[in-house]
DNA sequence: GACTTTCCTGGACAGTCGTCAAGACAGGGT
DNA sequence: ACCCTGTCTTGACGACTGTCCAGGAAAGTC
């Protein structure tokens, strides 16, 4: 065993936990942490269940590994927003769009979110990922907020971390009317924002 | 059976009922949802497990009653501040008083409550009750919000629903940092409070 | 070809889960 | 004395849980 087979192997093996990793993100999604078992996540995937204890040494494992997947979607999500947008306004509307193509586009992946962060509160074990994740979120929103206020020639009046919750506070609202089934769960958000950024930043 | 002693009755089962419930409240803020079963809520009451099926149909009818027993704690938390307030600066500092000692005084119980928001997501027999309550709380953060302005000589800049939402998730950010261990989570949350307020009414 | 290593399956394990029912026990009514 | 009714306990049920393991399948090495 060479090092550039095991070099191949290990790539192979991070595919597999990868591909793991992604059926239970699905399975999480659609039922919920209180409600997933693990023969849940392997009957979505193309394997029988033990295949999850090659590959993950604990339930806890696999689900920190999805969650850290879970970060390299959204810490970008906004970014080229930030660098395609010319104008204040201009940054705002693409801001808005994305944030609405996700709340009513994959509101099961953002449930997810925030359920794992509410067990956290309750599960040592997921606390230091929750924490780091919430640390990419934050600084995503920083880097919204700060163009924002550079382009519309303000500057932000509260620190990151309250726009941070403030928007998330209202995010998690919006999510929660949506998935109630409220049709103006959307445009009751945007409406929001653009009434809140303004008096935050200016 | 005559009425009066059927009336009688009723109470009496209405009290078991609410003596249950309580039991339950507190071990689902200690475990959390995914973690609690009606053994464990048994163990904390003083009868077996068997009786909870004998005053509650479900497992789900149990911790609706719990979650409408949880209701009227809250709802009513501001209300003495809001009253016996003559200065808009007394009746933050009343508001933040009452905020603070929640968060450090009883966090069990604020992470059950976000726990069980978040069930709602996935579980639809939740849903209504959810949303009473979060109305309910949303009532009491605009009575908060109205007599601030109303002392301060102002106007609310936004719906109390954003108003809500906005302190909703300060709340929520600093819970996650006090459940983490972070000392400075309370003095953060009053700091991250008097700057967004007067933002938004003024 | 045989042999070794890696990968994956399927079943078994000790628990726990929500649910239910049979019986014990108490108290009042007749 | 008896039964009746409301309470509560106890034990059991099937289904499900995370975990582990014996062994088959497949792939790679000599």
């Amino acid at each position: 065993m060479g090092p550039a087979v095991e070099g191949r192997a290990v790539d192979k093996v991070a595919q597999r936990r990868s591909e793991l990793a992604t059926a239970a993100l699905e399975t999480l999604a659609e039922l919920g942490y209180a409600r997933t078992g693990l023969r849940d996540i392997a009957a979505r995937s193309e394997y029988s269940h033990g295949v999850l204890h090659y590959y993950f040494r604990d339930k806890v494992e696999l689900i920190t590994h999805c969650v850290r997947e879970y970060k390299a979607r959204c810490a970008t999500r906004y970014d080229e927003a930030v660098a395609t947008a010319t104008t204040a306004e201009e940054l705002v509307a693409g801001f808005l769009r994305e944030q609405t193509a996700t709340l009513t586009g994959e509101p099961q992946m953002h449930r997810l979110w925030y359920d794992l962060r509410n067990q956290s509160m309750f599960e040592p074990a997921f606390r230091a990922d929750v924490a780091e994740i919430d640390l990419l979120l934050e600084r995503m929103v920083g880097r919204v907020v700060s163009r924002y206020a550079e382009l519309s020639g303000a500057r932000p009046r509260v620190p990151p971390t309250v726009f941070y919750a403030v928007l998330d506070g209202l995010f998690q609202q919006a999510l929660l009317r949506q998935l109630a089934g409220d049709p103006e769960a959307a445009s009751s958000l945007r409406e929001a924002v653009q009434e809140v950024l303004p008096r935050l930043v200016h």
